[in-house]
RNA sequence: GGUGCGGUAGUUCAGCCGGUUAGAAUACAGGCCUGUCACGCCUGGGGUCGCGGGUUCGAGUCCCGUCCGCACCGCCA
């Protein structure tokens, strides 16, 4: 037997109780006749104490003890003489009695603490010793029991996991897919799933009503710190349902989890179309936790000879409660921020309403006060606010507002992690138009319905058409995302021939769906959510990667691994294979 | 594909306008210490300044190239 307890449970009642502990070394404080060590395991830190009147035999192991040495020790619990009420076993040590060497260990690159020396690199190259340390083990715990909430959730409403094939088919639309060559096959490839997405419908159609998986899913793209190549999502889909149905039974499953998880009762939520989102947030994925919506001042600022904004398509604006005080510093500042390349604005109007109720601009060459006012009044400023101001192509100009928004947010502190505003994004445009091929696409997936009032408008007005989709947003992150499908193979084809298919193409790719499709389909409807973004964001981290146990780095590579990797010229050969 | 920042001791970093033997903290090793828990004190070892080229009397420092890491843009139906 290796152990009688864990590190983290022994109490003062245990006192006297002889007992068996194993685990590593955290840290040994040699105090000349006494020495205490840390015992760590999963489970917390217990204190080992060898006294001056210990045994040679025992003071010679312990001397011989470093750091992340795997040891077993039997010895009598104790009170300590001074207590640690910092750790829950801070009452209590064990007087080692018996020590057992299990597994000696080099010295550790880097501290295995929870404040550790370690940079990121390192860190994830020993991601064996770095998963020791509390701070990502309680990340990994954390991940366990929403996936294990989620489970009980999704059972408690009948919904059955079944689990869908990883080597399946690759299809043009959307992300990059990840291939793997087919030694029995030569010359052919399967594709990795961007997600389980027509499985799903297919078990719709074999009459699974309620399915989810908590599934890998794969897309071939760069990373960012809130996108691996390989990611969790809770998969999910219904039949007989309308939309209504799909986010009642889902916005349940969030607020189950922030009540348990977080101990927050959260209201309904929210719902937003697309159009105001973009409207007054400049992006599909709006952060509610604070104010500061668009306001459109494009008449109001055509009124003078400023030709910045009589030649713009848009002129809109942001009302930064409290700032008029901002400095010429401040705002060259924020000038520098819209105009990095990767916001992209060609420059700022700020307006300082005063505090005297005078204002102050950087266009009151062109503006009298009353104009001034005039935007303060359409922006519902009060006196001391900033108004800030861009101008250009709408859709240009929104995003580059929503940038400015966040960053204004980020600076007055209104972004805390500890708040949450989820909301639904609902009624997206159907269709997506891309300059580069000259062609629509599915913003959504080809799958997707069009609401029904839309319909006619598929060939005469495709743009226009909003389907049946729906995001949930949370503090500005998409964590989830699904629609109603369309389950008439009729209206299946429509939609494919919007996307610029023909026939045989739509057939040659999703021939087995619409084939499904012909023997009785059900109306269904469903969703996935980016359990990895969901993790993080419940545990307050900015990247994924520690939400993961084993995670990629920027480019793609596992740098424990050392992958991906060259194969053997013997491998290329079996699968038929020639390098370029 | 692009932009920005970074790469110096095992680790995290400092190193100014180019100038003597490249420093600190921590980790590590040795010694001292009876209540530590970020133990304390003393001593010591430890460097291909990512790599290649160039400028210069002289390069960790400047220039060019390259590799690696991070963040972002493009991309992510």
């Amino acid at each position: 037997m290796y152990r009688t307890h864990t590190c983290g449970e022994l109490r003062l009642e245990n006192a006297n109780e002889t007992v068996c502990l194993s685990g590593w070394v955290q840290k040994i404080r040699n105090l000349g006749a006494m020495t205490f060590i840390d015992l760590r395991d999963r489970y917390g830190i217990t204190q080992l104490v060898v006294e001056e009147s210990a045994p040679e035999e025992i003071r010679k192991q312990v001397a011989g003890l470093g750091r992340e040495f795997v040891i077993q020790v039997t010895g009598k619990v104790l009170e300590r003489a001074s207590k640690n009420n910092k750790i829950p076993t801070g009452d209590i040590e064990i007087l080692i009695e018996k020590i057992n060497v299990l597994s000696r260990s080099e010295i550790p690159p880097f501290t295995i603490e929870d404040h550790t020396d370690g940079g990121d690199e390192l860190r994830m190259k020993y991601r064996y010793l770095d998963l020791r340390r509390t701070a990502v083990r309680k990340n990994l715990e954390l991940r366990h029991r929403m996936a294990h909430l989620v489970r009980n959730y999704l059972d408690s409403y009948h919904f059955m996991e079944v689990e869908t094939p990883v080597l399946i088919k690759s299809t043009p639309e959307g992300a990059r897919d990840f291939v793997v060559p087919s030694r029995m096959n030569q010359g052919q490839f399967y594709a990795l799933p961007q997600s389980p997405q027509t499985f799903k419908q297919l078990l719709m159609v074999a009459g699974f009503d309620r399915y989810y998986q908590i599934v890998k899913c794969f897309r071939d793209e760069d990373l960012r710190a809130d996108r691996q190549p390989e990611f969790t999502q809770i998969d999910c889909e219904m039949s007989f349902v309308e939309r209504e149905d799909v986010l009642n039974i889902f916005e349940g499953m969030i607020r189950h989890l922030f009540k348990e998880v977080r101990g927050i009762d959260l209201p309904a939520l929210p719902r937003m179309t697309w159009h105001d989102a973009m409207e007054y947030y400049g992006s599909d994925k709006p952060d509610i936790r604070f104010g500061m919506r668009f306001v459109n001042l494009t008449a109001l600022a055509q009124t003078k000879d400023f030709a910045v904004f009589n030649s713009a398509e848009y002129v809109g604006a942001i009302c930064v409660p409290g700032c008029a005080n901002y400095t010429r510093k401040q705002l060259d500042e924020l000038t520098e921020f819209v105009k990095r390349p990767q916001v992209g604005a060609k420059g700022l109007v700020y307006v300082k309403y005063n505090e005297d109720g005078t204002f102050k601009s950087s266009v009151d060459k062109f503006y009298t006060a009353d104009d001034l006012q005039a935007w303060a009044t359409a922006a519902e400023a009060k006196p001391g606010d900033l108004l800030l101001l861009l101008s250009g192509q709408k859709m240009k100009t929104l995003p580059q507002l929503c940038e400015l928004r966040l960053e204004m947010g980020n600076r007055l502190g209104l972004r805390d992690k500890d708040v949450f505003k989820p909301l639904w994004v609902v009624d997206f445009p159907l269709l997506e138009w891309d300059e580069e091929t000259q062609r629509y696409y599915a913003m959504h997936h080809p799958f997707t319905s069009p609401k029904l009032e839309d319909v006619d408008k598929m060939e005469s007005d495709p743009g226009a058409v909003r389907a049946e989709a729906y995001d949930m947003v949370i503090n500005g992150v998409e964590v989830g995302g699904g629609s109603i499908r369309i389950h008439d193979s009729e209206l299946q084809q429509r939609m494919f021939r919007c996307l610029g298919f023909t026939e045989e193409q739509a057939e040659k790719q999703f021939g087995f769906l619409m084939n499904a499709f012909k023997y009785g389909a059900p109306p269904h409807g469903g969703i996935a959510f980016g359990f990895d973004r969901l993790v993080s964001m419940f545990a307050g981290l900015d990247s994924i990667r520690d939400t993961i146990a084993f995670p990629k780095n920027n480019s793609g590579r596992d740098v424990m691994l050392d992958s991906p990797s060259e194969i053997s010229e013997e491998q290329l050969k079996e699968l038929g294979i020639k390098l370029g």
